[in-house]
DNA sequence: CACAATTCAATTGTGCACAACTCAATGGCG
DNA sequence: CGCCATTGAGTTGTGCACAATTGAATTGTG
């Protein structure tokens, strides 16, 4: 198999720890900025994440708006309600396929797309961020989550 | 001031939505990765980041603790509850200060550091990670991570 | 056509994150 | 000493993540 290299057991905890730690902090110092900064529009950053999906692709039923997210309907369900009641969207039982629950966007869901332009301007300019790390960065968290994600199909308990 | 450059805006709301899906993204299929081998351990992945502090550090009063998580007490509360239900820890309050709760490790939690020196070396060799790359994206990860600290001081409604 | 398996949204229950608040202990300062 | 601002933990309320379950609609198969 792989040539076990020869490290001390807890200094790979310790720097498990580091990572997780470190991917933690980030998640939750992103959170953070764009709290405040979403304050304004009156969104949470889920929602945020949900209405950039909706302002992309228009209308999308449920299932699709949570394959582009990898959120299952027991998160979205409530989310969408809730933007619901903020008079952003709507939600149709699909005429074609019963089963199914067609998000759109009102026309005040429309017209926050032109004030959410402002949102990345600013964390770019308050952050100074090079756009070219950021690609960068995205593009290791890609890699490590899609190495993740197939570690946990073959970890899955009672898969083999 | 700084030179913008000529970025499409629309662009950048989609570069924003990517950074903040990947992020996401990899939080969450972190989280998904540990919480299948955390399940052995009876443990929550908030539970071991608290618990590798612990396992570091021995005894420490609940505001130390948060220091090192980034969490303040209105998490780390009910999670330490829930950590002394489970026989790992045991809180008591200072009798230097009263006001301050030291948790400290049970046998029982201590004994539950050797079984956690695995949990790592699963995940290394479940993910194939290069040891060094994993240290690489800690280090760009924290630094976003300081950086959004800074932008988020500036950024506080009120603090000018 | 009838029945079983699947699909989709919603609900329930647990746990985490965080803001806002309470309350007691502490520490300074006049 | 007495008062008051600060500190530390805990509580409450809102929202997200996710597992497990429910129930209705649909699809596949005999």
């Amino acid at each position: 198999m792989t040539p076990t290299p020869a490290v001390d057991p807890a200094d790979l905890l310790r720097l498990d720890k580091q990572i997780c730690f470190s991917l933690h902090a980030a998640t939750r110092a992103f959170n953070g900025v764009y709290r405040v900064l979403l304050k304004d529009l009156g969104l949470t950053y889920p929602q945020y994440l949900v209405m950039m999906v909706l302002w992309e692709h228009g209308e999308l039923p449920v299932k699709r708006l949570g394959e582009h997210l990898r959120l299952d309907s027991g998160t979205l369900s409530p989310l969408l309600k809730r933007l619901e009641a903020a008079g952003l969207v709507r939600r149709e039982r699909s005429t074609r396929d019963e089963r199914s629950v067609e998000v759109r966007l009102t026309e005040e869901g429309q017209a926050l797309h032109e004030r959410a332009l402002e949102v990345p301007r600013r964390i770019a300019t308050v952050t100074g961020f090079d756009l070219d790390e950021l690609r960068d960065l995205r593009s290791r968290l890609d890699r490590l989550t899609t190495a993740l994600d197939e570690a946990a199909l073959e970890e899955t308990p009672g898969c083999r």
